[in-house]
DNA sequence: GCGGTGACATACAGACTGTATGTATCATAG
DNA sequence: CTATGATACATACAGTCTGTATGTCACCGC
């Protein structure tokens, strides 16, 4: 029953706002990717002007960047549900990490995003960063603790994190674009398998 | 001696320009990246007209795709000289290769080219396509021979080579952005012998 | 040497990004 | 309750970029 020029607050317009920004770039984005997509398309399928945009973002990278934010923390919030909460032993968290992140991946659009325009456009230090603050850090963490316990071998943390992470990724990237996901989950469970 | 302005054959002409246009764009594109290298930028490093390089290439976008090419080409060659020609065992042939891999990626625009900008501007499934015709097929053929001697355990080959890749990308990637070579060669080296 | 083709050079149209400026609505001090 | 400032936009504009269309001149084969 809300009427469109219903007055709201400042606070209420510009989260909604924003909303809307966010919500129907990640849809284009997804769809043509980062370069394809122009601000007035973004603009006209949220319903504002580009006054609006340049408003609430820098520029067009300001919001690429919270598109990619926002997905990086849906799929660590996949990734932790799929896991669970009792600690179990460090393979069984692998194996349940690496399915709850390729069915989180299973979106193509967010596939492109993540994978493909993420490092292209905000560099690979400020993406592994966000990475970092979200679902790496559980892996880094994991692996350190099944280091400490003994369930796999001690190898350089950092390096070993990153390189999991990029056996992760390539499966979702792979999978995307049509490879079967129990060929690749079969590879990262050897893999896994082989590091204890 | 030769004059700038002196006659050339019309073939000798071609490749000269082309020449020129590939050197200066693989330079831009890899201290930049695409999308921030303009057109008018690249002719004038290579001294030629935006009309030459309309004239010799469809577009910008068949521009970088020869720059890839010849990436992925001259890394192939680096690798090749790095395994050797005799066949030795599949682990020994796996270890040289990728340190003759990561060495060839120390170049850290190549780095860029290939691992950032390529996939995102002509797409992961082109790019694999590339990657099959050039390195990636020494891999997967060396894979099949080493799970053929029983030297490694017998995965789904496609999957395998794949994330063999993704492996050395990501090395490649952490290397230009820092991270100690050392560290990701004992990464890669404990997965290879794990997956024998 | 001459018609044709290839190799450019120049001019132009359309689109896009970011900024500058104007305006209406909300928030708040008094 | 009103004046004043701040916030949230909307509109207009400048500069740049891409791709195309058109014109020119040198090479090439006959």
């Amino acid at each position: 029953m809300q009427q469109k020029n219903e007055s709201r607050s400042n606070k209420a317009r510009t989260e909604a706002t924003r909303l809307a920004l966010i919500s129907a770039a990640r849809r284009l984005f997804s769809e043509k990717g980062y370069a394809e997509t122009s601000t007035p398309e973004i603009v006209t399928a949220a319903g504002v002007t580009r006054g609006a945009l340049y408003h609430h973002f820098e520029d067009k990278l300001a919001l690429f960047r919270a598109v990619v934010r926002q997905e990086y923390a849906a799929v660590a919030d996949e990734i932790t549900t799929a896991v669970g909460e009792q600690p179990g032993s460090a393979l069984d968290a692998l194996r349940d990490g690496s399915r709850g992140y390729l069915k989180a991946m299973s979106d193509k659009g967010r596939v492109r995003i993540m994978l493909l325009d993420g490092p292209a456009v905000l560099g690979q230090s400020e993406l592994s960063q966000i990475d970092r603050e979200t679902s790496a850090d559980a892996l880094r963490t994991g692996l350190s603790e099944a280091m400490d316990a003994g369930h796999i071998q001690r190898l350089p943390l950092e390096a070993l994190t990153v390189q999991l992470s990029a056996l992760f990724d390539r499966a979702a990237l792979a999978v995307s674009e049509g490879d079967d996901p129990e060929d690749h989950l079969r590879i990262l469970d050897a893999i896994f398998a082989a590091l204890k």
